[in-house]
DNA sequence: CCGCTCTGGCTAACTCCGTTAGCTTTGCGG
DNA sequence: CCGCAAAGCTAACGGAGTTAGCCAGAGCGG
């Protein structure tokens, strides 16, 4: 029996792309092992258990995740940044579903490495909004709204929960829009 | 054996609880069929399957959702109307997490009872909305980015993915004046 | 070049869950 | 009072995750 040449790192892959084909709640050690040409008890020379498969999988997510919408965001800043920031993080949604998925659950706070790729991408939002001239508890409530409005509407948009016919790219356009301008009157109460 | 006395009600109803508990995602016939005092197997008498009950689920917190929804913005308008809305909603997500995280799942469209509650739920968005003097393709915008970041907030929080320690209370209420203002604004073009 | 060890793969076995088949008994309608 | 549909049961199966223990092969020291 010739060896597979495993590693943690490339087991993990092969399970982000059966979550990201499959979805991620239908995950299952067997189908990893399948796709690896191994039989299932093997995996277990590289990871803890299903859950801890899944953790890693959350890591991988939330790390490339934060890559594309670095990559995004960098050299732009004010509505353009915002504008491609929002791109980036619904055609990662899209393009990676299970990987999406994942990287949703929060890190358990004794979990270091993946606690930092959490905080990378936050990291990103704060610098956008920053261009914004928001600090502080301003940037923190726009943060997750912003957050709060992305996240819901790519789930949304995967849920298949916005039944109506009009075109979702411009309800995103339009609402990125007006977050641009509700943002922009953040600290002025334009009430 | 005396008879337990089951309908399909009570089993959803006993599902819906086991949701809230454990999560959507860790309801289990098996869990279901204890509180119940009978054996897994007798439930096939009053669902089809896991799946089956699991829609069961949708349903019915779609529908209490609605209620909730309903409820809160009857009688009111305007920003009162949004906010009690999105109370209603937020304190719904929180109190019933299970029956909540099941109500999000898309109806199939061949489901007549499931997309007839899920429709519910939208008119009482979109009549709020219209409150607004929102119609037509604008109100169909908003609606999707009200709902979008309703969902994204309550799923954020619930998952613990607001790691910062700034009150979580109070950023929703920042979220939902900024709305506020973001649709009264909606088709005037603040920029 | 030989042998030792460590490691990555394997098989076997167990538990738990969902599902189906078929039996038994209850309780209601005629 | 009798019969029958329905509600509950036991038995059995398959598939998933997990653990234990075996075995072969790659790589290293001598």
């Amino acid at each position: 029996m010739p060896r597979a040449g495993l590693t943690p790192e490339r087991v993990a892959r092969e399970a982000a792309d059966v979550a990201d084909e499959l979805g991620f709640d239908r995950l299952t050690l067997a189908a990893v092992a399948q796709r690896l040409g191994v039989r299932l008890p093997s995996l277990y020379k590289h990871i803890d258990s299903l859950d801890g498969l899944r953790r890693d999988v959350a890591v991988l997510g939330t790390v490339q995740l934060t890559q594309a919408i670095t990559d995004a965001a960098v050299g732009r800043s004010g509505e353009a940044a915002l504008h491609a920031l929002a791109t980036a993080y619904r055609d990662f949604a899209r393009g990676h579903p299970g990987r999406y998925a994942a990287s949703v659950r929060a890190p358990d706070p004794g979990d270091a490495e993946h606690v930092k790729a959490a905080d990378a991408a936050l990291r990103i939002v704060l610098a956008v909004l920053a261009g914004y001239g928001l600090t502080g508890e301003d940037a923190i409530d726009a943060t997750r709204s912003l957050r709060a409005a992305l996240h819901g509407f790519v789930t949304l948009e995967a849920a298949g929960g916005f039944g109506m016919p009009r075109d979702v790219d411009r309800s995103f356009d339009r609402f990125l829009t007006s977050f641009d301008t509700t943002v922009r009157n953040w600290s002025g109460r334009t009430r």
